[in-house]
DNA sequence: CAGTATCCGTATTGATACTG
DNA sequence: CAGTATCAATACGGATACTG
């Protein structure tokens, strides 16, 4: 048994005594509904591809075959469709060049840098964190 | 031994010899990497129910009803399999009372209030941003 | 109360082939 | 280069029944 483990009773006493009453005073927020359209949007947003796109173009404007090699392992299949999400929520802009062969850059919206800051934040934790934990999984 | 430990064990080697070689100003972040574990814990959290589940225990611990009730539309099946997996990744303590009839109280660890931070900011961000959203959904 | 086990339909995804 | 079309495999998730 690990050592958070060991004194998770000491722990969830000392959470609980600092729970703050705002749990009952404030109402829900509206994504924990299941109806909210907010849903529709977190899930284009964090589907198996969506942050990851929004991050590679963090960086800058990219075209479609950059964005794919950036991006490791997704098909062109869906990176066409997450990019279409993100562009249905206004976070990306599309621009074809219209010139043969064909030339296509994919841009963040102002929108699209707002949500990809807090996605940089997100998975910039991720990342960073990932040595803490991992060494859960093995103990 | 799993077939995860082993990607860590090379993912690990290769954060300690500076494998990874930038393209640009900014080093590729390993996310990007298809075999990067990092994709795991992404996907443990970005799930369909893993951030929702996150940003109600942000509040304070709650047991599985409770938890259930808040997270709209969620399934006795998807909420357990869901702590389970950030379980795993030590964001999530699950303490069981041994009572009978049961009682057991799910609360962030400190590693969980860190990734709840950021789920937060983004989380946040979407539902006060929706009005803006939903403008380019119609025109 | 807090789950687990099973079944089964649906959504998501990958592979492949094709196009302007 | 930047996609689309089609099919097949699988992952996901809901409903229901069951348990200590």
């Amino acid at each position: 048994m690990s050592l958070v483990s060991r004194n998770i009773r000491d722990y969830l006493r000392k959470v609980r005594t600092h729970r703050n009453v705002s749990v009952k005073n404030s109402p829900a927020p509206d994504l924990m509904a299941a109806a909210c359209p907010s849903r529709d949007v977190l899930r284009r947003l964090t589907g198996r591809w969506g942050m990851l796109v929004l991050w590679a173009l963090a960086e800058g404007p990219q075209r479609f075959g950059s964005l794919r090699r950036q991006v490791g392992g997704i098909s062109e299949r869906m990176l066409a469709q997450t990019l279409q999400g993100l562009e249905t929520d206004g976070l990306v802009l599309r621009h074809d060049f219209g010139t043969v062969p064909p030339h296509v850059e994919y841009a963040l919206t102002p929108l699209g840098h707002e949500a990809a800051a807090r996605v940089d934040a997100l998975l910039g934790w991720i990342e960073s964190s990932l040595p803490r934990i991992a060494q859960g999984w093995n103990g």
